[in-house]
DNA sequence: TTAATATTTAAGTAATTGCTTAAATAGTTA
DNA sequence: TAACTATTTAAGCAATTACTTAAATATTAA
């Protein structure tokens, strides 16, 4: 793309310099950040990460009962996390158990500290 | 869908109905949760962020410059940082100034802290 | 008022997402 | 071995995303 955006006499070129220094330096965290992000801004995703951080480990057909979705939606959801390196497995027999990973936990355990419990009052019919 | 999964005699019942009530009960919270998550879960809107945590308030053509974007492009991402009551803006003649917004802040601001400046040597050509 | 600048909005498009159903794999049990 | 169960993979599709270029708005300056 073309350059030129704004034609600003006061455009702080030295501050835009710097900017730009600092994402470049800082490339691989935005990328690891937003990828991990991605994948956890997704409602189904979200709360399979903390049913997982609750259970410590479930299988597909626990999630797709809990979450109320058919087994091949919940199961390329779990995948997507996988290959994120979010979600690990460990099967016994048949049944595949996921459960969370150490590799990016440092930043989706304190995303758990925004989800609280309400205890609803029961509503009149 | 049909709510039938698997057939797993030793499927734990009172579990799943367990998780269910929980993820009932916080039915509010991940739909906000995910919701900023996906907005902060891509790399342009990532740096935006970081950008103006740093430099507290940027204009759409600083940004531009910056992320070496067109400005259509940086505005439509900064729009939709604006829906989603991440950022707000000030307007100074015709210019208008970006910066973060308090309302989701305490989701947002610990994600900066998993990004980190990387001092790199130079290569040799 | 007219021209210029900064930004937004609109329309179009290629790529990605999140589901669906059906078929393929892999392990278990009879 | 064959039938059964849990899971994955594949193919198809509607909706969404992130850009593009062109046009519209709004503010400022001449």
């Amino acid at each position: 793309m073309n350059t030129i955006t704004c034609i600003r006499p006061y455009a702080d070129k030295i501050l835009i310099g710097e900017c730009k220094k600092k994402l470049n330096k800082a490339e691989t965290s935005f990328n690891r950040l937003s990828q991990v992000l991605s994948l956890a801004g997704n409602d189904v995703r979200m709360k399979m990460l903390y049913l997982l951080e609750e259970e410590n480990e479930l299988c597909v057909c626990d999630l797709a009962d809990i979450l109320e979705m058919t087994i091949p939606a919940v199961s390329q959801h779990l995948r997507k996390l996988k290959d994120g390196n979010i979600l690990q497995t460990r099967r016994d027999g048949q049944i595949i158990y996921y459960s969370l990973k150490e590799e990016h936990l440092e930043i989706i355990k304190p995303l758990f500290e925004h989800i609280t419990i309400v205890s609803r009052k029961k509503q009149k019919a």
